[in-house]
DNA sequence: AGAATAAGACCACGTGTGTAGTCATAAGGC
DNA sequence: GCCTTATGACTACACACGTGGTCTTATTCT
């Protein structure tokens, strides 16, 4: 599978929450603190579409693009192919790292073992 | 911090394990799998001494590397960016998502919970 | 109707990255 | 003393990526 890039990712973010937008509605989707020109936004959606990640749908004289790919598995592979690369595919030294640099509160730890729990069944 | 690509992170890791090392030893660590030219090695090498990841120290005709970069403080701050982008920063749904894709082991589950009960502490 | 706007199509351009080649030089083997 | 080999220095080159420009055409506003 093509890699997506982390802008790329940020597209597919916006699509993954709400398909079937245009180009320029993602363009507004994606206003908040990233200050991309349209056209960037349309780049990032034709990379997507040649890669397969998005489809389109015509609608008068624009398009609604939809995601192909699936969330869940991109990001399930995408965190096993992170550690792999960074932790030698060991996941308990990712969540003490995560600990170390303070990326778990209390409320982290506490749905960590809940999720815990149930993956023991 | 400038960026480490995936290819530069094996060098490092490399290093982490054994710094010292000159470049045909690099080389010569990373050969299972990794089928890299001498001379690509030598290229990461360099600009990862560019990037201030790694450091040389003269030995005769030839350079030793050190790592400069703390290992735990680069793979802690990496797993936090990671988790950023792709899961907005949340921890648990990363964990969920392993689980999901087998990425994580009976063992990888014990581990997480012995370490999730020191965390509490 | 004419002007401004918006959509897609196509193009551009600097930087990073993966992947090495060439050149000069030093050192070791015969 | 020369040939091979190892080393560093410098260079190359294609493709990905971030960023956005231009050109054409269709719609909408006044």
């Amino acid at each position: 599978m093509t890699q997506i890039s982390a802008s790329e990712l940020e597209v597919m973010d916006v699509l993954w929450a709400r398909p079937g937008l245009a180009a320029s509605d993602v363009h507004e989707a994606l206003g908040d603190g990233r200050d991309w020109n349209v056209r960037t936004v349309k780049t990032f959606l034709a990379r997507l579409v040649e890669k397969g990640a998005l489809r389109t749908v015509e609608d008068g004289r624009r398009y609604l693009y939809f995601p192909v790919l699936d969330e869940s598995a991109y990001k399930a592979e995408a965190a096993t192919q992170f550690i792999d690369r960074v932790f030698s595919g060991r996941a308990a030294p990712l969540v003490a790292h995560l600990a170390d640099s303070r990326g778990l509160t209390r409320e982290d730890i506490a749905e960590l073992e809940k999720l815990l729990g149930e993956l023991k069944k």
